[in-house]
DNA sequence: TTTTCACATTGATCTAGATCAATGTGAATG
DNA sequence: CATTCACATTGATCTAGATCAATGTGAAAA
């Protein structure tokens, strides 16, 4: 089906912002809406790089695993972000839908060239991806040396201040109370732990009062002051 | 001192390789050849990125701290990679001479407007933004799921690609013998590990021939093929 | 050559977090 | 309403790897 940029809702947000009305009207012509169902995979780690995507709609989960099913959540992705392997021939991780989710699909072929055309589209898409590298190294450091409870605290941290742009209850930019688009055991694989640990440090968490939890899903922050401590203090 | 982009050993490799001889001559103005003593920083984490450069001669490591020393090594650098973070303006890592070094640095402010004037050139950095971007995120999968002996092996098995380029005795694109550019602690800080429990499966590999150590410093590879069935073997 | 000093290895013990095993919980279904 | 089923919590135990503590080792300096 036909896409249709200029009614779409993250046209001010994806790289597409770099375009103008003529240039979106070309991408327009390369690209496909396309629906996935939450737990759908639209991308499989191992496989020749063929498409790249914009997310438009719902939440991805890009991950690694070894043979014998351990598996790390190695990316998040929201609505305007891009998905994909541009100028390169294999994608190196899995994404899958975590929720019902639309795309914007681009052969990767055509995506490449017309990105090579359009000089502002590759600049958007540098940007992305070199604050996308700060990211991921700063979740390495997390992973190779956090301890539990500093990593649960790190992601609340993270959570609330990435989910602060899709809601109000702001205070100072990052959101008081939201809910996690996700379930404890992907909470457990962002974060290199277990299901149980995960659980145990939110219980904590709330029996001093730092947080409380509404329900499984729902999170709010009573004390961001004492969680950011938590979150890099030393362990002791 | 002005650099001369002619007569650069890594002109045909670094980003410059983008670049028509014109074009070398005018980046060429913007840019200083500056020498870094091994264990001298280049940046700090945290402080504004003024500078970009590419590495010429020698290696760095990339890291992160927590404030109670802990630290992780986030990434390594050889001759032709760039280092810093054009089109931002915070420096995420500290960047640190691992041996003495010689780099090609620029003024950021420079180099993002040549950057910028020059889509040829801005298309490499994306590149290898992309590359670096993967191989950070396989990074990702190991400190979060691999165990001790799985990271060791990977580890030495990444290096000995890594080092390819350089030497010759090649057997299929690997070395089988190389020497490692850092000692046990840097090891353990990559590995996310202790230089204890690097030590003991070193040792280990040792005991089981599936590796020789000349010395502290060479690694020999006796059973590559044993070594990969370590480095992504379940547990146990 | 001996001394030194930084680094690596080895051993003994401890512990954070994994694993194993019940037991809640609450939204969807009959 | 009871039943189911997927998920979350809680508890008991185990273990990989950290930590603590000597003991090697070998290259540079005296």
């Amino acid at each position: 089906m036909m896409n249709n940029c200029e009614q779409c809702v993250v046209k001010n947000k994806a790289i597409c912002s770099a375009l103008d009305p003529d240039e979106l009207i070309a991408i327009n012509r390369l690209s496909r809406k396309v629906s996935i169902k939450a737990g759908q995979a639209l991308i499989w780690e191992g496989d020749d790089s063929l498409i790249v995507a914009n997310v438009v709609e719902g939440a991805f989960k890009l991950t690694s695993s070894l043979e014998d099913g351990r598996e790390q959540i190695i990316g998040l992705l929201y609505p305007s972000d891009f998905v994909g392997r541009p100028f390169g021939d294999r994608n190196e991780y899995t994404v899958t839908a975590l929720a019902d989710s639309k795309v914007c699909v681009f052969s990767r072929s055509d995506f490449d060239q017309f990105v090579r055309e359009h000089p502002d589209l590759e600049h958007k898409l540098l940007q992305r991806t070199l604050v996308e590298l700060d990211r991921v190294r700063r979740s390495m450091l997390m992973l190779g040396r956090k301890t539990a409870p500093e990593r649960v605290a790190s992601f609340l941290l993270e959570m609330s201040d990435r989910l602060a742009d899709a809601s109000c209850s702001v205070v100072g930019g990052s959101l008081q109370q939201f809910a996690l688009p996700f379930g404890r055991q992907q909470v457990a694989d962002i974060l290199g732990l277990t299901i149980e640990t995960v659980s145990r440090q939110m219980t904590q968490l709330k029996k001093n009062e730092v947080i409380a939890l509404p329900d499984h899903r729902n999170v709010q922050i009573l004390d961001a002051n004492r969680l950011h401590d938590i979150a890099d203090a030393g362990p002791g």
